[in-house]
DNA sequence: AAGCGATATGTTTGTGTTGACACAACCTTT
DNA sequence: AAAGGTTGTGTCAACACAAACATATCGCTT
C-alpha cells in the first residue's frame, strides 16, 4: 500500500438512462480494427478472435444502439468488405478521447491519494 | 449520441506492477459490509450472497494482497465475528476516495466531450 | 453437556459466456 | 461455371464463475 508500485486500471462504458449498456472498450476496439483492416474477418484475425464471435458482438451493439455501425458488402473482388458508418467513426473517436482524458486524470488522482 | 441521455460508467481496480489484479469495487464492497455488520455471515446476507461465496473471495484477496484483511474469531458469545485490520480500513477508505474523485471528473469530461 | 451462531472448507450443481465447427448466400474474377 | 474470400447464422462443446449443499470446528452461554 505504501510503495508506489500500484497501477490503477479502469474500464469505462456508456449507458443510456435506463441503465442499459451501450458500448465500451471492447466494442470500440473491434470497430477500430474493422476500420483499419476493412473487413470483419481480417479484423477478427488481427485481434486473435474468431469471425463468428466478432460478428455476434457487432450484432449486439447494433441492436442496442439502434443504428447500423457498418456498411457491409458481400461478394465482389475481394470477397466482401465492411466499413464504418460516420456515426460509428464519431463513436470511436469520442470514446477514445474520453478514455484517454480520463486515464490521465486517473493517474494524477491515484498519485495524490496513494502518496 | 447527440442527446445528453448518456451516462458514463466506470469500474476501477488496482494492480501491482506485474499486472496482477489486487482488488476493486467488489472486494471493497465486501469489506465495507463486514465492517458494518461485524461478521462475514451477516455481511454476506446483507449483500444477498452466500457465506461460502464471500469467504472464497476474501481468501483470494488475502492471498493476492499478502496481508490479512480480517481478524476472525470463531465461537464466543455471538458465535464469532470478523473485524477489519487497520490496513483493510485504509484500503477501503482510499479506494472510495479515489473512486468518488474519479467519478466526478468522469462526468465533467464526459459532458465536455458529448456536447 | 447441549445448543447456538459464526468461521472454515470440500463437493456438487447450475448458468452464462466464449470458441470451434459447419454450412449457406453472395459477387467478382478467371 | 468453378473458385475464392467474405458476410450471415445455427449449433454444440468447453470453460469459468456463481450458487447451493453438506459438514466440521470452535467457544461462550445456559
Amino acid at each position: 500500500m505504501e510503495k508506489q508500485n500500484l497501477k490503477i486500471r479502469m474500464r469505462i462504458w456508456l449507458e443510456c438512462e435506463t441503465g442499459e449498456t451501450l458500448f465500451g472498450e471492447g466494442q470500440i476496439t473491434i470497430l477500430e480494427a474493422i476500420e483499419k483492416k476493412g473487413s470483419i474477418n481480417a479484423a477478427a484475425k488481427s485481434l486473435g478472435m474468431g469471425y463468428r464471435s466478432m460478428w455476434g458482438r457487432l450484432k449486439k451493439i447494433e441492436q442496442r444502439i439502434g443504428t447500423p455501425l457498418l456498411i457491409r458488402r458481400k461478394g465482389g473482388i475481394s470477397g466482401g468488405e465492411s466499413v464504418l458508418t460516420p456515426e460509428a467513426k464519431r463513436m470511436v473517436e469520442k470514446f477514445r478521447q474520453l478514455q484517454q482524458n480520463l486515464h490521465e486524470t486517473a493517474e494524477k488522482i491515484c498519485f495524490n491519494i496513494f502518496s
